[in-house]
DNA sequence: CGGATGTTTGATTTGTGTCAACTGCGGTGG
DNA sequence: CCACCGCAGTTGACACAAATCAAACATCCG
């Protein structure tokens, strides 16, 4: 979603949003004389943070896959979203003493954590830093308000085309085939993030899978026909 | 010459939220002195921009009730928040080069522009309000993110309680009565903003009514038993 | 007063949720 | 190497919350 930095400095777009104008990658080259950029590893599994935990740093997602989660003290709980390449991780944390939510690799993965406050001197003496900061916030906040249109107005059937045209996307943005993927997250996940049942992203699934539109073997998805499914999920034309 | 202290750029939080470290309120004393802050005044149904628009500036609330639309190509169109005074609008459409979404006054209102590159500028001068402006998109984020939680795992009943549990928490922020308060929005737009019906919203608020946890008469709205409100959208403690 | 707009309520339909069984695959240990 | 276990995914039958369709009702305003 917003990308500092390495790479694909756009924030994930569902097709519903316009293009972007949008600040370039950040040079870590030249951060990382300003902060000291500390690299960590994680297994599937594995949390980056929990809410609660005190806030002291930023990550950027240098490879790997991983979820946000949303949680409430009476215990319900919600995936905000999936995090890849590129992705900037935390930055809803800014400004509060303690992480706002949990932070969890579904797959091996590597981030490069940027300690804070050291993030916010820095922009002090590179004016660029501030503004591709700011724009990778503000193409957070776009990237849920995408989402929570599109939550807010789809059928659970339309919901999952747009995830996986989302997916396809943001593959495609890495430089991986948007045609053909492996899903690293369960239907459960999936289904959180989307507001629905896990059973119904199944059955989604298989529909679309029926309809030709897909091909699924479990985690392996094919994208049959895009335009179909851009159809389905209210979004006009191809771009590619 | 600007107005006593301003107030709060925080995002509305839902009950739900952690309470806030962060920024205090932006000082517009200071913040004036470096850019030209500008005065508009609007009526109920006028906007402060649309969708589209070249993007120049973001606005500070400083009186009266507003809505952003988020918009599809398709025509799809949805509520995604409601902003009194000392709500920013326009952060999410930093970085763009038009708005990203409608803003449209509700009520009288009255905002003060501030010219985007300016603050961006002004930032390297006042470090302080730098802070500010990230800590406030940040907490846009988890307002958002917050709500997201609230519309995937809850029922239409209880998001409309969370939904006035939120107003009654706002309006005490700026000091009017928590517990009965003028709705500026028709059903439809709350409705819109909760992912719901508007059918579905009157019915669960006359129910809330029969229930004698609110009194309703059209947009006038009394809470009569916050804590049973608040258990209903499940969100466990009474804070005062 | 009449008409437009917004709200409420009722009757009915329908998309998802719920519950439960079954399948297939991957891992582990005998 | 195969047998077993366990979990993720799939599918079906049924229940239910919310959408839909339709009609009354209130309020505002010219």
């Amino acid at each position: 979603m917003n990308a500092l930095a390495t790479h694909v400095p756009m924030p994930a777009t569902l097709p519903a949003q316009q293009a972007m104008a949008a600040a370039g990658p950040i040079d870590i080259e030249e951060l990382s004389r300003h902060v000291q950029v500390l690299r960590r590893k994680l297994a599937p599994g594995q949390h980056v943070y929990r809410a609660g935990q005190p806030f002291h740093a930023i990550y950027l997602v240098h490879a790997g896959f991983l979820k946000t989660c949303e949680l409430s003290e009476d215990g319900r709980e919600r995936v905000t979203g999936f995090r890849m390449r590129g992705d900037l991780v935390g930055v809803e944390s800014i400004g509060l003493a303690h992480y706002a939510c949990d932070v969890v690799a579904l797959d091996d993965s590597e981030i490069w954590e940027l300690p804070y406050p050291p993030v916010l001197h820095a922009c002090l003496q590179l004016p660029e830093l501030q503004i591709r900061l700011t724009a990778a916030l503000a193409g957070e906040i776009r990237n849920d308000r995408a989402w929570m249109l599109a939550l807010g107005t789809l059928t659970a059937e339309q919901r999952v085309a747009a995830f996986l045209l989302d997916m396809a996307e943001r593959h495609l943005r890495l430089g991986f085939s948007p045609r053909h993927f492996l899903l690293r997250m369960g239907r459960a996940d999936i289904a959180s993030f989307l507001g629905i049942k896990h059973e119904t992203v199944t059955r989604a699934l298989s529909r679309l899978d029926r309809l030709q539109c897909i091909d699924v073997q479990r985690r392996e998805i094919r994208l049959l026909d895009t335009d179909g499914l851009r159809r389905m999920a209210g979004q006009g034309e191809t771009l590619h």
